[in-house]
RNA sequence: AGGACCAUAGCUCAGUUGGUUAGAGCGCCACGUUGACAUCGUGGAGGUCGGCGGUUCAAAUCCGCCUGGUCCUACCA
C-alpha cells in the first residue's frame, strides 16, 4: 500500500467492477426498499446541490443494501422542456444562426434528441463517478416510449373523468418564450417603479359630488388602459355612491365603460377608483367575472399593441357587438414603448394627475428572465381541488412523512389554496398533448389518433390535427414513481417497489414536484408514492452564497475530487460569461481564494464533507476546510489500515482453532465498536447523516487508531507478551477493522471496498475473488461483548497517561525522556489496574518505572496529576521553578474555588434539595467531593512547594 | 401582510425529553521526524450560547418580545 491514501487509483476501477457484476440491481430477496431519483434535466451537468443529494441516496441505498433488503435505486433523467428547448435554441443559433422556426419542428426535435444523448451521457458518467449505486439496467428518461404510454393514459383518464379541461383563460405569458406557464414559474422581484394617475372623464355630462367631471385611477402599467372595460368603486364608498351605473369614456380610445361597484376597489387607497381590465390582470379578471364585464384583450404574443382588439365574454367567447377599434398611434409598439407614448398622450390631453415613485413587485419568468404579462389564451388546465383532497389528508394521516416536519405546513399551506394548473405549454419538446380537432374545431381526446377515430366513429377521410401545444415537464415526472416501475401495465416491479421508501429532495421543488407526484400518485395507483420524503437544503458556497456562474462562484464537485489548475479553473468560472465585465472581480476572487487551484480530493472525502454537513432543512455552506480534514481523514483510516496489515499479513489472526487470549485493550474497543454500530444505525435511521458520519469519525480517529492502535504495540511488539494475547490483538485489529469498513461503506464506498479486500481475508469473512464489502452485512451490536468493566478499566488507563502527559507539557519535559511515575492514595482496585496494565502504561507514557507508593507522606516533591482518588507523581525536585509554579497552582486553585463555589451554592438551595431528582443531587455531591479532593491536592503541593 | 427557518469559539457546524466544567473540525500558539500516518502526534489558548424579559430549584435548551439574517407564500388597481 502507499504511504499516503491517493483515491484516483482506486475510484473508477471498483465502480466498473461492481458495475459488471451486477451488485446495483435489486437482490430479489428480503424486504424492499426504493428511492427514485428526483430525475436531473438534461440540460448538462450535475452541480454541488446533486452531488449532495445523490451522496444522500446513495448512502442510504447502500446502507439498505448491506441490511439485507430488496434495494432499488431508480435511475434517470428529465426531458426539461422549457430548459432544454431553450438551450439548444441557443445552441443552434450560436452554431447555425437559426432560429428554431427555420429549422421546422421536426428537424429541430431532433437536434434535442442528439442534445440529450450527449448531455445525458455526460450526467451518468458523473454519477458514476460519485459512486451512485443505481440500477443502470433500468434507467429510464420522462420521453421515453414507456413514459409515453404513460403520459397519455393519465391525460386521457383525467379528461373522461372531467379533471382536465380546455378553455381560454388568463395565464402568464412569457412574451419571450411565447408560452404559458404556470404560477410556480412565475418570480416576483421587486423593482423601482412609478404610479400613474390619471384622469378618466366621466360621460353623459355627470359630475362627483365635488363637482369634477373626471374620476382619478391609478396605474402601474398605462398600456393596460386600452383594454378597460370598467371603472369600479367600493359599494359602501359613500363618495362615488351616486355614480354607480353611470359611465367613463375611455381616454385615447374613446370607448364608453361603466361605473361598476365592486369590493375590490379599496376606498382607503389612492381616489379609492380602480380602472378594470379583465384581460390584463389576474384581478380584474375576477372583477370582469362578478360584474359581467367584457374581456378585451389588446395585446399579441409578443406582447405588442394589436391594432384592432380582440373582445370575449368571460367564457372566452367572441363578442361581435363590441367596437374593437384601438388607436393607430400605438400599433405594433411593443408594451414599454406604448406605455411611454401613451403617458405622454394622456400628458398632453391634461389628463396626467400625477407620477409617484413606488416600489413594486413584478413577475418575471424564472427561464426567460422576461416580464410575465397576464394574457387571455387557450390552454389546458387540471382541476385540482378533488385530487388535492387525499394529497392532503395522505400527509395528514402520516401516509406520508416530512422530514424534517416543519415543511408539512407549507406544504398544507400550498395545497389548501391551490389553483388549477395550467399544463399546457407553447412549446416543441415535451409530451404532446393527445387531443385532436377537426375543421370545426370540435375536439377528440384519446391515446391516438386511431383510437380517437375509433371511438368517437369519424369517418376515416375526417382531417383531424393534433394539438400544437406539449404538456408542463411537471406534467410527467409527477408519474415518476410509478411510471418507471411500468405503469400503467402491471408489472411485478409496481407490486414490489412502489409506493417507494423515501423521497430525496430539495425543499424548493416541494411545490413543483412533490405536490403534483403525490396528487397524481394517489389518483392513479391509489398508493403515495412514497413514504417520507427527506428535505434538504441548498447547497451554498463558503460564504452562503448561491452559487451562480454569473457570481463565478460555482464549484464543480469533479473538480474537488480531481483537483483543478487554478488557471483551469478561472477559464471554466470567466469563460463564456453573459456578463463578460464580471471576470475581472471573479478572478480575482478565485485567485484569493484558491491561489494554487484545487487539490484532488477523491469522491469519499467529498461525500463524507456533504453527509457531515447535511443537517436536515437547512441549506449548507460548502466548506472546503471540512473537505481537506476528511480528505486526511480518509489517509487516516488508510494508514491504520497499513498498520493492521503490517502487522497481521503473514500471521496468525486467530482465525483457526488456537487459543485466542484477548487483553483489556481488546475488550474494549470490541466493546466501544458495538456502541458505534448501534449510533451510527440510529442516526442513519433518523437520517441524521451528520451524526452517523461524525460517530464513525470519532470512533475510527479517536479511538481506534489514537488509542488501541497504539496499546496494540506493547502486545505486538514486547516478547514477553504471550503468544495467544498476541493473536487475540491481531484478531481484534483485524475484526474491529473489518466492521470499520463495513460501517463506512455507505458514506465511502470506494476506500472502504479497496482495504476490506485485504482485511476481509485476514478477518475470515472474504470469499473469494467475486466478493464484495456490497455484499457484506451490514454491522449488528453484538451484546455479548458490551464490556463495562473493560471500559472503565481502559478510561483510567487513559487517565494516567494523560496525566503524565500533562505533566510533561507543563514542566516543559521532552515528550521522549523517560520518567519514573510514582502512583499513590488510590484503593485496591487502582492498585489492580496498575498491574493489569504496566505493559501499556510504561509503553504508552514512556516510563522509566512505575511504582506503587504505600505512604503518600513519604512522597518527594513532585508534580501531580490526580485520577479519581489516585494520585500520579512525578518526582522533579529540581525541576521545578518554585515562582512559576506557585502561580500555576494558584490559577489552577482558583479555578477550582470557582467551581466548588458554584456547586456549594447549588446544594445549600432547599429548593434544588427538595425539588430536583434525587440522582441530579447526588450527581453534584459527588461532583463537589471531587473538586474539593483535588483542591485539597493542590493546597498540599503548594504548601511543598512554598516550604521550599 | 402571513408564515417558516436561522443566530453557540476567528471560520464551518454539533448540542435527545431543561441538570455537561458548553463540544468537534479547520485556523491559532508551544513542543515533537519513537518502527501506520507531518494529509501526523502531544499539550494549550479561545465562548457572558444575538439582546431583553418570563417560567423553573435549574435555561444554550421552554415561552414572550426585540434585533439581525435567509427563504417561502400572497399583495401592490
Amino acid at each position: 500500500m502507499d504511504k499516503t491514501y491517493q483515491p484516483e487509483q482506486i475510484e473508477s476501477r471498483w465502480y466498473q467492477r461492481w458495475e459488471a457484476d451486477g451488485r446495483f440491481a435489486p437482490s430479489g430477496e428480503g424486504a424492499p426498499y426504493s428511492i427514485m431519483i428526483p430525475p436531473p434535466n438534461v440540460t448538462g451537468s450535475l452541480h454541488m446541490g446533486h452531488a449532495f443529494q445523490d451522496t444522500i441516496m446513495d448512502t442510504l441505498t447502500r446502507w439498505r443494501r448491506m441490511q439485507g433488503h430488496n434495494t432499488l435505486w431508480q435511475v434517470g433523467t428529465d426531458h426539461a422542456g422549457i430548459a432544454t428547448q431553450m438551450l439548444v435554441e441557443r445552441k443552434v443559433a450560436a452554431e447555425e444562426g437559426k432560429s428554431r422556426h427555420d429549422l421546422g419542428r421536426e428537424t429541430f426535435i431532433d437536434k434535442v434528441w442528439e442534445w440529450k444523448q450527449e448531455s445525458g451521457d455526460h450526467i451518468t458518467r458523473q454519477l458514476r463517478r460519485m459512486g451512485a449505486s443505481v440500477d443502470w439496467s433500468r434507467e429510464r428518461f420522462t420521453m421515453d416510449d414507456g413514459f409515453y404510454q404513460a403520459v397519455q393514459e393519465v391525460f386521457v383518464r383525467l379528461y373522461e373523468d372531467d379533471l382536465i379541461y380546455r378553455g381560454k383563460r388568463l395565464v402568464n405569458w412569457d412574451p419571450t418564450l411565447h408560452t404559458a406557464i404556470s404560477d410556480l414559474e412565475v418570480e416576483n422581484r421587486d423593482q423601482q417603479g412609478s404610479f400613474w394617475h390619471f384622469r378618466y372623464p366621466l360621460a353623459d355630462g355627470v359630475t362627483t359630488d365635488d363637482g369634477k367631471d373626471y374620476l382619478v385611477v391609478a396605474t402601474t402599467r398605462p398600456e393596460t388602459l386600452l383594454g378597460d372595460t370598467g371603472v369600479a368603486v367600493n359599494p359602501e364608498d359613500p363618495r362615488y355612491a351616486a355614480l354607480i351605473g353611470k359611465f367613463i369614456t375611455l381616454p385615447l380610445v374613446g370607448r364608453r365603460i361603466p361605473i361598476v361597484a365592486d369590493e375590490h376597489a379599496d376606498m382607503e387607497k389612492g381616489s379609492g377608483c380602480v380602472k378594470i381590465t379583465p384581460a390584463h390582470d389576474f384581478n380584474d379578471y375576477e372583477v370582469g367575472r362578478r360584474q359581467n364585464l367584457p374581456l378585451i384583450n389588446v395585446f399579441t404574443q409578443d406582447a405588442a399593441i394589436l391594432s384592432e382588439a380582440e373582445a370575449f365574454d368571460i367564457q372566452g367567447r367572441p363578442l361581435p357587438d363590441i367596437d374593437p377599434t384601438l388607436p393607430q398611434a400605438y400599433a405594433g409598439l411593443e408594451r414599454f414603448e406604448a406605455r411611454q407614448s401613451i403617458i405622454a398622450d394622456m400628458e398632453a390631453a391634461g389628463l396626467l394627475e400625477q407620477v409617484e415613485a413606488v416600489n413594486n413587485t413584478l413577475p418575471f419568468g424564472d427561464r426567460s428572465g422576461d416580464i410575465i404579462e397576464p394574457l387571455l389564451t387557450d390552454q389546458w388546465f387540471v382541476a385540482v381541488e378533488s385530487l388535492a383532497k387525499p394529497a392532503i389528508e395522505a400527509v395528514e394521516k402520516g401516509d406520508i412523512q416530512f422530514v424534517p416536519k416543519n415543511y408539512e405546513n407549507m406544504y398544507f399551506a400550498w395545497m389548501r389554496d391551490l389553483q388549477d394548473w395550467c399544463i399546457s405549454r407553447q412549446l416543441w419538446w415535451g409530451h404532446r398533448i393527445p387531443a385532436w380537432y377537426d375543421a370545426d374545431g370540435n375536439v377528440y381526446v384519446a391515446r391516438s389518433e386511431q383510437e380517437a377515430r375509433e371511438r368517437h366513429g369519424l369517418a376515416a377521410d375526417l382531417e383531424l390535427n393534433q394539438d400544437e401545444d406539449v404538456l408542463d415537464t411537471w406534467f410527467s415526472s409527477g408519474l415518476w414513481t410509478f411510471g418507471t416501475l411500468g405503469w400503467p401495465q402491471q408489472t411485478e416491479e409496481l407490486k414490489t417497489f412502489h409506493p417507494s421508501s423515501v423521497l430525496v429532495t430539495g425543499f424548493d421543488i416541494i411545490f413543483f414536484w412533490v405536490a403534483r407526484m403525490i396528487m397524481l400518485t394517489l389518483k392513479f395507483t391509489g398508493e403515495v408514492p412514497f413514504k417520507q420524503v427527506y428535505v434538504h437544503g441548498l447547497v451554498r458556497d463558503g460564504q452562503g452564497q448561491k452559487m451562480s456562474k454569473s457570481k463565478g462562484n460555482v464549484l464543480d464537485p469533479i473538480d474537488l475530487i480531481d483537483g483543478i489548475e487554478l488557471d483551469t479553473l478561472l477559464e471554466k468560472r470567466t469563460g463564456n460569461m453573459m456578463q463578460p465585465q464580471k471576470a475581472k472581480a471573479i478572478a480575482k476572487a478565485t485567485r484569493s481564494e484558491f491561489p494554487e487551484g484545487i487539490e484532488p480530493h477523491g469522491t469519499d472525502a467529498l461525500r463524507f464533507t456533504f453527509l457531515s454537513q447535511a443537517t436536515t432543512g437547512r441549506d449548507i455552506k460548502f466548506d472546503m476546510g471540512r473537505l481537506d480534514g476528511y480528505r486526511n481523514f480518509c489517509n487516516k483510516l488508510w494508514n491504520a489500515s497499513r498498520y493492521v496489515l503490517m502487522n497481521a499479513e503473514g500471521e496468525d489472526t486467530g482465525l483457526g482453532d488456537a487459543a485466542v487470549e484477548l487483553s483489556l485493550a481488546d475488550r474494549w474497543i470490541l466493546s466501544r465498536l458495538q456502541q458505534t454500530a448501534t449510533q451510527v444505525t440510529r442516526a442513519m435511521e433518523e437520517f441524521r447523516l451528520d451524526h452517523a458520519s461524525q460517530a464513525l469519525y470519532e470512533f475510527v480517529w479517536n479511538e481506534y487508531c489514537d488509542w488501541y492502535l497504539e496499546l496494540s504495540k506493547p502486545v505486538l511488539w514486547d516478547d514477553n507478551a504471550g503468544l495467544d494475547a498476541k493473536r487475540g490483538t491481531r484478531q481484534t485489529l483485524v475484526r474491529v477493522l473489518e466492521s470499520i469498513l463495513r460501517l463506512a461503506h455507505p458514506m465511502m464506498p470506494y476506500i472502504s471496498e479497496e482495504i476490506w479486500q485485504r482485511v476481509a481475508p485476514l478477518a475470515g469473512t472474504h470469499q473469494g475473488d467475486e466478493d464484495s464489502i456490497m455484499a457484506k452485512p451490514w454491522p449488528v451490536a453484538d451484546e455479548a461483548l458490551l464490556d463495562e468493566d473493560a471500559v472503565r478499566n481502559i478510561e483510567w488507563l487513559k487517565g494516567v497517561i494523560i496525566a503524565v502527559r500533562n505533566i510533561r507539557a507543563e514542566m516543559n519535559i521532552a515528550p521522549g525522556k523517560p520518567l519514573e511515575v510514582l502512583l499513590t492514595k488510590g484503593g485496591s482496585a487502582d492498585r489492580e489496574r496498575l498491574e493489569a496494565n504496566r505493559l501499556f502504561l510504561a509503553k504508552l507514557a514512556k516510563l522509566e518505572s512505575l511504582d506503587w507508593l504505600e505512604d503518600p507522606q513519604q512522597a518527594p516533591l513532585s508534580a501531580t496529576q490526580l485520577v479519581g482518588e489516585m494520585e500520579v507523581l512525578v518526582p522533579m525536585a529540581d525541576l521545578i521553578d518554585k515562582e512559576t509554579e506557585l502561580a500555576r497552582l494558584d490559577k489552577e486553585i482558583g479555578k477550582q474555588d470557582k467551581l466548588i463555589g458554584g456547586i456549594e451554592k447549588k446544594l445549600s438551595n432547599d429548593g434544588f434539595v427538595a425539588k430536583a431528582p434525587a440522582a441530579v443531587v447526588e450527581k453534584e455531591r459527588g461532583k463537589l467531593a471531587d473538586l474539593q479532593a483535588s483542591r485539597r491536592l493542590l493546597m498540599e503541593q503548594r504548601d511543598k512547594i512554598a516550604a521550599l
